[in-house]
DNA sequence: TCAAAAGTGTTATCCTTACACCCATGT
DNA sequence: ACATGGGTGTAAGGATAACACTTTTGA
């Protein structure tokens, strides 16, 4: 890298937190309020700028959280730097100063709200993503309204792209993809379908400040990838659990449901788990072992996660 | 995002280019030399400070690889953030102000070097990561000396941690991931057996400046994984190629021989690519048939990409 | 005629998927 | 008894990996 000058512009870096949960069988994103924001855009992620007395971007990153949440964060890892100058578009003209934004995944294991943040569900802000379900009834209406904004480009062969986007991230070829999180949401952005691109309504849901929707997106998209070679999900897991537990909340993640039997084998049968003496004996039916993670598989296999079975009933 | 006022320790913010080619079998990463550093560090990667001209990072960074290179980029990806405020322990005191680097991944087609950039192998710099000719003599001298820095570990169970990273990732237990590229020049680089460490030799391959060989590696490790499950080996193929000459580059990414047949059916059972009318008849043997990238396959599959048959034998 | 690379076919094996069924507990 | 969730077995289908073999050119 070049050596610059710090010059009167010199950027502003902030760095924010999507830090992510799942309890009670629903995955939850711990929220901010944010003041000064348009109508309906109070809600934001934990964020605040890079400081001289941060020793890295994530130790500067987990003292903002804890200052602004009290929640101590375990797994973290960096996402993405969002940094066009227009994400102030919103905002004041900054005089040709840059206002970057570093953003962070974190996996926490207990929800326990502090201060004035508090835990909401991912689907408030995604209510298309949720199919656990079946076809949530948001998504018609929005990709009805997407196909009209694909009918209105300016030119066919614009027209066709925008179709063809269409079809690749809401499924009308090849099934649902509950990866393209991020996809789906620029999508609906390029609309003008989403109140942080000046949409009236929340049709497609609950905005967010600033750009935090876009990283909470960002996150969602990453994890949902990352279950599946990683096994990152026993993050949000307590340290013992049963198979039912940890198969509802990798559905509650995806957002999709899962073939029971096959799910089980394949945890087994992977090694990501391994069998307590105990078992527990909680809602109806017969009670469950109680499982643990097995930290060895780490060390066995090249890639050990949760490929998922794709199945439809529970 | 909080607001921030620019202070007097605002950060430098540079970018940084890993820009990847594939020529005559071998794969090229685009350099630059860089003045000021210490001996045997004079390589680097294109890049530049960003500044209040940049309509966007992505924008930024285009312009600087275009003034130090005369490359214009293609594909670009952003790959990571460096932040920690001791990427500069090498050189001077900042006082506390940070330098973060915002690193991009670019595929390009052809390799036509201009000013005083050049194309290097990118095994230079990493040459225990070819695996083309076997077991590469370098591996074995790197892995003692690995081990050697485990046992010296200040604990025992610290010394368990550093002989299970060891094999983790060189492959002493589950074979060789060829992804792992940063993790192998993080554990060479913690155990100070890379010049940018300290090292007085460059056994385990040439040294560039500052962190710009962690920068390459981790372009090395994205790429390898991402061709898996997205075409984007044909960012780096002519228009029209032959199946043996597609063969070529994604093993020369890789670092891996794979199995011919295989690897055929598999191109062509994907639907990656369609022939053209033309044959080819280059070096010895029989003609071969002029394929191109069938650009229709995004449409089809969610997750187009070459999952490598991992054979042998040619 | 032989080397070298292109290209085709076949088979064994493993993994995924789907279906069917039994088990243990609370009400 | 029966509803509810836990848990096991097994068979069909498809993808993968390994093998052997033919074709077409240039030297």
């Amino acid at each position: 890298m070049d050596e610059a000058e710090p010059s009167a512009a010199a950027p502003l870096v902030g760095l924010a937190a999507a830090i992510l949960a799942a309890t009670l069988d629903e995955p939850r994103v711990l929220t901010v309020p944010v003041a000064g924001q348009p109508a309906g855009r109070g809600e934001g992620l934990p964020a605040g700028p890079l400081e001289p007395a941060h020793p890295t971007l994530e130790r500067g990153l987990r003292a903002w959280v804890e200052r602004q949440t009290g929640q101590s964060l375990g797994y973290v890892e960096q996402l993405y730097t969002f940094g066009d100058r227009d994400r102030r578009r919103d905002g004041r003209d900054e005089g040709g100063q840059h206002a970057l934004s570093v953003a962070y995944l974190a996996l926490v294991r207990e929800a326990r709200p502090a201060a004035d943040a508090t835990w909401q569900s991912w689907y408030r802000y995604f209510p298309y993503e949720d199919r656990r379900a079946g076809r949530p009834p948001a998504l018609d209406a929005v990709v009805a309204r997407l196909e009209a904004w694909a009918e209105e480009a300016a030119s066919p062969a614009e027209g066709r792209r925008r179709g063809d986007r269409i079809g690749l991230t809401f499924g009308a070829a090849g099934g649902w993809n509950e990866e393209r999180v991020l996809e789906r949401y620029e999508l609906l952005f390029e609309a003008g379908l989403v109140p942080e691109a000046g949409a009236a309504d929340s049709l497609a849901g609950q905005a967010m400040a600033f750009d935090h929707r876009r990283m909470l997106a960002t996150a969602l998209g990453r994890l949902r990838g990352k279950i599946k070679y990683r096994p990152v999900v026993f993050e949000l897991m307590p340290p013992a659990f049963t198979l039912g537990q940890l198969q509802r909340v990798v559905e509650a993640l995806s957002g999709v449901l899962l073939h029971k039997q096959n799910f089980r084998r394949l945890v087994a049968q992977q090694g990501l788990v391994e069998e307590t003496e105990s078992v527990t004996a909680e809602t109806g039916g017969r009670p469950a072992r109680l499982m643990r993670f097995r930290r060895e598989v780490l060390l066995e296999r090249p890639a050990p996660g949760l490929r998922l079975p794709a199945g439809r009933a529970g």
